[in-house]
DNA sequence: CTCTCGATGTTCT
DNA sequence: GAACATCGAGAGG
């Protein structure tokens, strides 16, 4: 199976609409023995700048968000509650933090791999920010990952045109933010896709 | 189905 | 020392 590359110009552009556009995209993984896996973006968010108090970057230029004021399409990968690694996917110019954390995902090929990463039935396997990082073995030595290599980690295009509908709404998990951050429409989904994050 | 709670490590105060 | 872009187990309805 061989799968294409979204190249840096795509995420060199406004983040909601980056957002917007990885919708159906696939996420591809390649494992060190070679095995391939792919699934649908179907559930991300996107957090705006340091003007954006949900956003990492609201706190400045700090180690950890050093990668967001880097060039875009790169990961930004970080352990949350010393469990769970989320992936981002870093937007806009150089300078400008900005990015996109991937939610949920739809397994679309090679689910019996993902399955042997992380043993659970159903749609369980992939269906928040913490549970597609484990399916696909995606840890925080992928921060600062180049996602345009075409290699171990990359988006792909859609493989066929969007048939869903794309929702939004605000985004989760962001209480600390101000009022009209957390109420901001900044998470988009695919409308009734069964894989999308259960929050 | 719902709710509560504990786990665990890094970052920032 | 608190907070954290979460998850899963266990209790209860």
């Amino acid at each position: 199976m061989k799968f294409s590359v979204l190249e840096r110009a795509f995420y060199a552009r406004p983040t909601l609409e980056v957002a917007e556009d990885l919708l159906g995209c696939l996420l591809v993984r390649e494992l060190p023995d070679g095995q391939q896996l792919a699934a649908r973006i179907v559930d991300l968010e996107a957090y705006i700048g340091e003007e954006d108090s949900a956003c990492h970057a609201s706190k400045g230029r700090t180690p950890r968000t050093q990668v967001m004021y880097g060039p875009p399409g790169h990961a930004y990968v970080y352990l949350i509650y010393g469990l769970h690694h989320l992936l981002n996917l870093v937007t806009e110019e150089a300078g400008r933090p900005c990015g996109v954390m991937l939610r949920a995902v739809q397994p679309l090929h090679n689910e019996e791999a993902m399955r042997a990463l992380r043993q659970v039935k159903g749609r369980n396997l992939c269906n928040g920010p913490g549970k597609l990082t484990a399916a696909l073995a995606v840890n925080k030595d992928y921060n600062q990952w180049d996602m345009t290599l075409g290699e171990q980690l990359w988006v792909a295009p859609r493989s066929e045109p969007l048939q869903e509908t794309i929702q939004r709404g605000p985004r989760i998990g962001i209480d600390y933010a101000e009022p009209e951050d957390r109420e901001a429409p900044w998470r988009f989904w695919l409308a009734e896709n069964p894989w999308r994050s259960l929050r």
